[in-house]
DNA sequence: ATCATTTCTTAACTTAAGTGAACGATTTAT
DNA sequence: ATAAATCGTTCACTTAAGTTAAGAAATGAT
């Protein structure tokens, strides 16, 4: 799972030994069961987290209704908005499947940053490139209608209809369960 | 304007005279009469733009028809998709009003970090924001009607309500114009 | 100032999403 | 293994959004 975490920042930086090892002492690497809850609605938290294996989901309970608005699966990463903030957050991140996450926070990071001044390029370019992937997201989500938006996911994220439940795909997609329900109907 | 672009930097990093020097002699300040288009569909472009004064969009063009995404305002920053991916834009970018832009570019950013690392720790922060920002701005989207949408709209940018066209507006909520008139006249 | 274009609203109609309820099917807990 | 809870689908009904069209109002161009 090391490796997986290290072939990733070498997409953007090359790593020497000692960046490696400085990673490793981080102790970063979690193992967590499906269903997880890691991130409490109210709660205080400094925790940031990347997948490396399965799948997290981040939801709110509306009327108390969960709305599920993102998943993230393999390599790909939360910094939950409270942390930024500094205030409870105000949804929940939980465990999809049985996954393998690494948990990092802002000192873990800065601490990383003096010794390495390389990670906060990094973080810079991988917050910008996840910056202009969220804004497309939105803006395909707000150009499109649900059955568009559902046959997208089914051209970009196939594997999200396999894992996940409908019920969560259904609010991601903007709608009620029901409805993603019929539109399945429909377009067979 | 100058002014004001250093009293928005200093929100986030001090800076000394010498680093207003480097920005100064940058310079990035233009000025654009409303309806100018900076950026258009199919264009490569490196440039960002920040919004010192009035406020710009994004727009796409789906079926022969302009779909406003995103309108920034004072004190706000467009990276185009395009500048990253380096591949021709999808979308528009246009002045809703007469305004004050400071454009600037990835080479430009690099020259300055190089000089002066603290402007990357700025650039670093600002994008873990706006991703945050962003996000949030999607999880309100997808858990919300139209009309809580609307609703919502009035609440934190009742400027953007005044200052923009309806039909533009529309889209950026994500229905048709005929819709948004309608959801109007129901709530009053 | 006038004309042309664009924008906003209204209306009638169609289509799809929300709602509430019911009923198997599946999953989870004991 | 069984009961309980959750999940996915279907149905009938309501509500709102999309669509097409038309006309009034506002804006922009000459």
């Amino acid at each position: 799972m090391q490796n997986r975490l290290f072939e990733y920042i070498e997409k953007f930086v090359s790593l020497t030994n000692d960046e490696k090892r400085a990673i490793e002492t981080l102790n970063m690497f979690h193992e967590f069961k499906k269903g997880t809850v890691l991130l409490q609605e109210g709660q205080y938290s400094s925790d940031a987290y990347f997948v490396l294996n399965g799948c997290l989901r981040t939801y709110y309970i509306i009327d108390s209704e969960e709305k599920t608005t993102e998943f993230y699966t393999e390599l790909e990463g939360i910094s939950p908005k409270c942390v930024l903030s500094k205030e409870p957050s105000e949804y929940f991140v939980s465990c999809v499947e049985d996954s393998i996450v690494t948990i990092s926070n802002p000192d873990m990071e800065n601490e990383i940053f003096e010794k390495f001044p390389k990670f906060e390029t990094l973080c810079r370019i991988i917050s910008e490139q996840l910056l202009a992937k969220n804004q497309n997201s939105f803006d395909e989500f707000k150009t499109s209608s649900p059955e568009k938006r559902y046959l997208n996911l089914l051209q970009n994220r196939p594997d999200l209809i396999q894992r996940v439940p409908q019920h969560q795909l259904a609010s991601y997609l903007g709608i009620t369960p029901q409805s993603l329900s019929r539109l399945r109907a429909r377009l067979s």
